[in-house]
Parts: structure tokens; C-alpha cells; sequence
DNA sequence: AATGAATGAGGGTTCATTCAT
DNA sequence: TATGAATGAACCCTCATTCAT
């Protein structure tokens, strides 16, 4: 029997631990489940067809969240927990608000393009728990008044032109927010890229110093409206 | 007998024609559903509620509209039709791609704040039949392809910056269709305001001649984040 | 104003009083409910559509019949009534028991193909209240009851062979009962010769004097099988 | 610990293995559905009713059958299986044509009785989908066309009198068909005398050697007629 | 007499959730 | 840990029936 404990440190972590292996698993799921909620929304995602994508059975779930409400909960939480370290990372830069801002878009975008982002759901249903509704809606609202205080600092320091900063941030919101609706992966575009580039746009909607061209690709950007009935990839050259 | 001939005839039209009023119903019905389609998602608007809200029975329901996709497919279809109008209008107007784009972004949000449109509701999903779901997706393609022309027209007219056609679109339609998950009416902004702020601020991403600042307003935007708990309206000035 | 009186009686019978149009419709609604009933069921059978092949609105069979159930009640009475008229004219006609039997027969049959019949509705179901159900039955029991009663009166002349009356009658009623769901009209047999020719077949079943040969016709019955798909009367000649 | 083993390598096959029990429940509920669709029709018969008559909730025949036309379709499948199985037998037999079809009509008879079949229910409205519609008819048809050939046969052999084979065969399956709607278990006919019995008087209709009697019994058939009201059982004896 | 609107009951189906294995 | 079976609530939809016009 001591041979066997001793076997199994020989291998040290390389084979993952059982508690390892176990959240992983709760990952994989999370991410699958995001992504659905983000392109279905939440009733519209079964949790049949989730367990089916990941092989597994529909109670099996339930060895990793205690309902799909639960589901839900963990993926706000993971990608407000993703949105608050980009955000304060920014804040630590040190660089103008405009600077700053730009920071958290790329980052935000970037949560949102590899769809760990549930923040399409809406919570204003009464799909969550009140209590849970009250926290998710708590945090978004400070990531929320924090990104409208970078903007109150971009005006301030000269970066960013006078504004409603609350109109601004929503505005900003909803057009990375609805990324998932249209983007689809492999096509022209890689992430970064995609990522990079709508942050141009974004940023020069308020920048005090607006660039003269923005990014271009030559080929389309890979949509699910021109990917389903097989479009094919136009290429186009772009001429600035 | 006669004098009450001529009385009704002197109410004219008034008195709305039995035609008119289920016309006039069928007209609240769509809006309601509208609202809560782009609010909740299609699978989260159970008939129920939404009859609740009209004061009828879900069966009752069913004298306007034969199906509950076919309400989707007639929210579809309204508001294409103001859309495309809308657009059309733009294009005769005779003046730059920019100014034509900002006709349209205009005229688009002023019909997604009166929730008319339910432009948002994910037509991706298999929720419409295949017949209406090709139908749908024909026609919101042709117009965003007409949006990505005036882009294209105005980067060789000068008025726009170069950029990516495809994903400026994008950007500015996801900015768009975001607003009726956070404006709510009866703010400090009007819907013209509203309107008028939001285009602002897209056109500036790609304007050639960005303005030195954008509309602000003293009062906080009304929004279903701080309505819902009851915030109150804290008045807060904005200082530039 | 007298004039007008006179007119109206110078038509005398001609034009159908108003409570003659009314029977005439009561009527013509009755048949059309017995053949869908027979046809599709009882419970398969909806208002709406009954309306709709009459022309009128659903709520218009109300001015006729209080009721779906009581539509079914009336369709009973009919046909049982027929039934036992048809029965008391055999019994009258002072034959053996097998050509009263056979009289019944083409009756019966008669009804059914023309569709007044209902007796193929089953009533065993709680579909009609306990009164009408017991009424219906009654009848029925009693109009089965002569039937026997022939069976046992043939036996005795020696019309009939030794039989089980009840097992006789229930086989020839299923037989004539079943007409409806592949008998369609306009197709090579006439109404007559069905009634007929399968009187022959049942009659043969018990006769003491069995034909040599039963009625044969060159083109083939039109059924539903056969005109669905339309086959085309494919004439074919029989040699015996 | 072996013995555990031993024990229940022991019982072999006694115990149902988990995949016997669920095709068991599968099986249990086909027949109660046949059973169901037989008297009381298709649209008559409730999934709540079919359930609650096994014990479970409605939503556990999901389970077994994705749908309730599945569930229609099954039984169509179940008894054409069944029928056409016997066909052959009775093909292979040997004997004169109308040998053949007393074989035919016994086994239907049977599989009838203990209600296996569902042929009753019409396939003739919109109930099932297109294709399995067709599928069901076209089985169908070839069966009934079987049947004819068999007649056929037998006019040819001498067995079978002159007759028209179509009517005849739509005769036969009428009375065999209308068995359920009188027919219940437990009276003074078995499930043989009686398949036996009817399988006389219909062969009687068309052999060319009638006999002189036909089976009788003492006591009544039980039907659903007498059986309900609680007639009692007045035994009689039949004279011949 | 006839209609269109509206209702309430019920039907088939889906689905998140529980539980024994 | 994972499964298949089962449940109960909710959903969309149909339909017989009522009623004002």
C-alpha cells in the first residue's frame, strides 16, 4: 500500500489531482454554458442540450451547480471577477483616462470574444434569486460607475472631449456587448485583432485626439449572418 | 330617426369603425410584445404575461396573431418596414455618406426607444421557421449591407474615415440595439434627445470632422438600473 | 301593405316559410355533423370547421343545437329513428326471418352510406350526459334486441341456420358500421348496389339456401385507400 | 462474498435486466394506448388518462415515445408486423384460398382481441405526419391487397364462391374491426371461441361448402353493452 | 339570425429538478 | 461520479361555449 502513495507522488502533479480534474470539468462547463446564454439567452438554453454538448448526461450538472440559476450566478460572477481585475489593472496605469478606458475595452472585448463574458444576459427579469439579483446588480453597477469615472477622468485631464459620460459608457457597453451575436470564430479576424480594432472605434467616438483612418482587414470579418448560408469570402481590398 | 342619421354622420369618423378598433389592438399587442421580446428574449415572454398586461386572456390573443412566432415575425416585419423606409429617405437626401448614416442612426434609435422594433431578438436561433427565418434574415442582411454602403460611400466622399465597413456596422447597430435593455422613459433625456445624443457620439467614431464635444445633460439618463431599486432621481451636476 | 300579404300567397308553398328554411338548415347541419363524426370521430370533430364547411361563423350552429353533445344526441335520434321504422317495415312485411333480416340490411346500409347515420360514434365513452347516454343506449340495445329476434325467428322457419344470434348480429353491424371509413361516393358503385351487394354477403353468411354466386361489378368500389392517391379507375373484368 | 456472486448467477436470467424491464414498461404501454385508441379513438384518448391507467405522470411516456403520433405509429407498426407475419403463414400453408383466409382471419381476430391492434383508428384525417402516413398506408394496402389475391385464389381453386373480391375483404375487416367496440373479456366466450367462432360466419359467407350450423353458446357473449349497466348475466339457452 | 370577440378548461410538450441505482 | 427514470410546473395552443352587437 505505501508503494502506491509513493508511486502516485513519483508522479507529482502531472496527473491532475482528482479535485483538479473535478474543475475543470466545473470550467468547461461554465464556458459552454455562457456561451449558450450569451447567443440563446437563458431560457432559450436547455440543459439537455448543454449536457449533450459536453457528453454527459443532464444530471450530472448537478454535480457541479446546484441549478441552472446557480449556472448563471457563476458566470456573472466569473466575468464581473474578470471585469474588475482588468479594470483595476487599468486604473493602476497611471496613463491618461482615455488611456485607461482604452485598457478596459480591449480587455473587456477580449473576455467577451472568448465568451467567458455572460454579461448579455439580462438580470432584470426576475430569473435570479433576489438576493443574487441584488449582488450581480450591485457589482455591475460599480463596474459600470467605475468605467463612467474614467471617462469624468479623461475629461478632466483632457483626453477625452466633454460628454455624458453615463450615455457614453452605455453606449460603449452595448456595442462589445453585442459581439456575440454577429462574431464567429476562424474567420479573418482573430481575436486580438477583432478586440484591437473595435477599440479604435470606440475610443475615437470620444478621444480629443481622433486618429484619420482606423483598422481595416481585407478579408470580412466571419459573422454567423454571412457564415450559415455559405457566402463564401469575398475578399475585398480595402484603400485607405 | 333622421336626426340621428345625421347626428352619427356628424361624429363622422370619430367613432372609431369596428375595423379600426381591432386594428387599433392588434397595434397594442404588437407593441407589448415587442417591448418584452427586446426586454426579456423571445423564450422568456410567456403569452400569459403578456395578455396579463392587455387585460385579456392568452386565447384572446390568438384572434391577432396565430402563433406566437408569427407575433415575432410581425415585430420583425414592422419594424424592417420603418427601417428600410427609413433608410430610403436617407439615401434620396442627396447628401454625404456621413450625414446620410446619421439620418439613419436617427431614425433607428427613434424607433427602438418607442420599442417598436425588436431588431434585437436573436433570429439565429432555430425559433422562426425556416420560411420566415430566411425571409427575416434576407431582409436585415440587405440593410446592413446598405448601412455598410453609406460607409463606403462616405470614406470615398471624405466625410468618413477610412475604416472596416462591416465592422463599424456592427459596432454602431450593437451600440443601437443594446439601448432598450437600459433606457427606460420618462428620464431627464426625451427620446428625440436621446436619439440626437446617441448618433452624436457614433458619428464622431468615424467622422472626418469629430466634434470638440458632445451633448450632455445636467439629469442622469432614466435607466432600468436605477429605476428598479428605486434610487430616486439624484440630480447631479455635470461639470465639463 | 295588404298587397303585399296577397303577393306572398300568390306564392303560396313555393317560397319556404321562415321555419321551413330553419328545418332546412337544422338539417343540413345534422348531416353534415353525422359525416364528420362518422368519419373523423366525435372528438376529432370541431365546431370550426363543421362551421366553415357550412359556410357560417361557429357561433351560428348555436341557433341550431345547444350543444356539441346534443349535435351527437340528434344524430342518434335520426338514425334510430330511420333504423326502427326500417325495422318495423320488416317485421310487418310477414316474411321468413331471413329476408325480414335482409331488409334490415339494406335499410341499414342505405342510412350509412348516405351518411345519416351516426351509429359509428362510440357512446361508450363519457362523452354524452348520462341521460342522453342511457337513452341512446336503449335504443340501441333495443334495436340490437330485434335484430336477434330475427335471427331467432329465421332459425325457427328454417330461413336461418343455427347460429349465436348475438354474436350474428354484432358481426353484421360492424360489417355495415365500418361502410363509412373506404366508402367514398362517385366511384363505380352506386349506393343501391353497395347496399345490395353487401346485403348478399351477410345474408350468406346464415342463409340455409346459399347463392352459388354473390354480385360482382367490373369497376372497383372507390374507396378512400384507392382515391387518395389518385389510382385512376383501373377497370378490370372479372370472370366467375 | 463469492457466494453473493454465486447466488446471483444463480438466479440467471430471472431477474429482468434493466433494459428488460424498460422494453416491459415500453410494451405495457403500447397496449394500453391500442387498447385506449381502439374505443375510444385517437383524439379521444388523453396521455393524462393513459398515464394515470399505468401509474405514472403524464410526462413520464416521454420516456418511451417522443410523441403521442409516435406512439399511434408504433401500434400501427406493432399489429401490421403481427398481421403480415400471420399473412405469410397462412400463404405458406398450402391449402385452398379460402383455407388461407380462415388462417388469416383467426390470427387477426386474435391479435384483435387481446388488442394488440389499432387498426380501428383512422389514418385517414391529418393525424399522422405525411411520411409516416404514407408508410402506414401503404402497409395497409398491401395487406388488404393480400387478402384479395386470397379471395382471388380461392374463386380460382373452387373454395371461394364468385364474389367481388374488394368487398368482400372490406366486409370481413369491418366486422373484425368493430370487435373491440363490443367486446369485453372475462364472459362466457374466451379469446378463442371467439376469433373461432366469427372466423365460421365469415368463412361461411363465402365458401363454396357452407356448413349447417354455426357455433353457439349458452352463454352471452359479454359486451360492453350488457357489462355496463349491470344487466347481470341471464343466462339462456339458445335453441337451435 | 349571425357575427367577432373573449373565455376557461384542457391537451400535448418541454424542462429544471430529484432520486435510486 | 454519473445515469435513467420520474415528476410537476409551465408553456403554447385548441376548442366548446358565451355574449354584446
Amino acid at each position: 500500500m505505501p508503494a502506491m502513495l509513493d508511486t502516485r507522488s513519483a508522479w507529482k502533479d502531472s496527473v491532475p489531482s482528482e479535485g483538479e480534474i473535478r474543475d475543470a470539468k466545473r470550467q468547461t462547463l461554465l464556458r459552454e454554458a455562457a456561451r449558450s446564454f450569451n447567443r440563446l439567452g437563458f431560457h432559450a438554453t436547455s440543459l439537455d442540450e448543454l449536457a449533450k454538448k459536453l457528453g454527459v448526461t443532464k444530471a450530472a450538472l448537478y454535480h457541479y451547480f446546484p441549478s441552472k440559476k446557480a449556472l448563471l450566478k457563476a458566470c456573472f460572477d466569473e466575468v464581473m471577477g474578470a471585469a474588475v481585475a482588468n479594470l483595476k489593472q487599468a486604473v493602476r496605469s497611471g496613463r491618461t483616462g482615455r488611456e485607461k478606458l482604452r485598457m478596459v475595452f480591449t480587455g473587456y472585448l477580449t473576455e467577451i470574444i472568448n465568451e467567458l463574458s455572460v454579461a448579455v444576459v439580462t438580470v432584470e427579469d426576475n430569473t435570479l434569486s433576489p438576493e443574487d439579483r441584488a449582488a450581480v446588480v450591485k457589482e455591475r453597477d460599480r463596474f459600470e460607475n467605475e468605467l463612467r469615472n474614467l471617462v469624468r477622468e479623461g475629461i478632466k485631464d483632457g483626453s477625452i472631449i466633454p460628454c455624458d459620460p453615463k450615455l457614453v459608457v452605455f453606449t460603449m457597453l452595448g456595442a462589445m456587448n453585442w459581439v456575440p451575436r454577429w462574431f464567429r470564430h476562424g474567420g479573418g479576424w482573430s481575436e486580438e485583432q477583432l478586440a484591437g480594432a473595435m477599440t479604435e472605434i470606440l475610443d475615437r467616438a470620444i478621444s480629443t485626439q481622433p486618429a484619420h483612418a482606423l483598422t481595416q482587414r481585407v478579408d470580412e470579418i466571419q459573422t454567423s449572418r454571412s457564415a450559415s448560408p455559405s457566402v463564401g469570402s469575398k475578399k475585398r481590398t480595402v484603400r485607405t
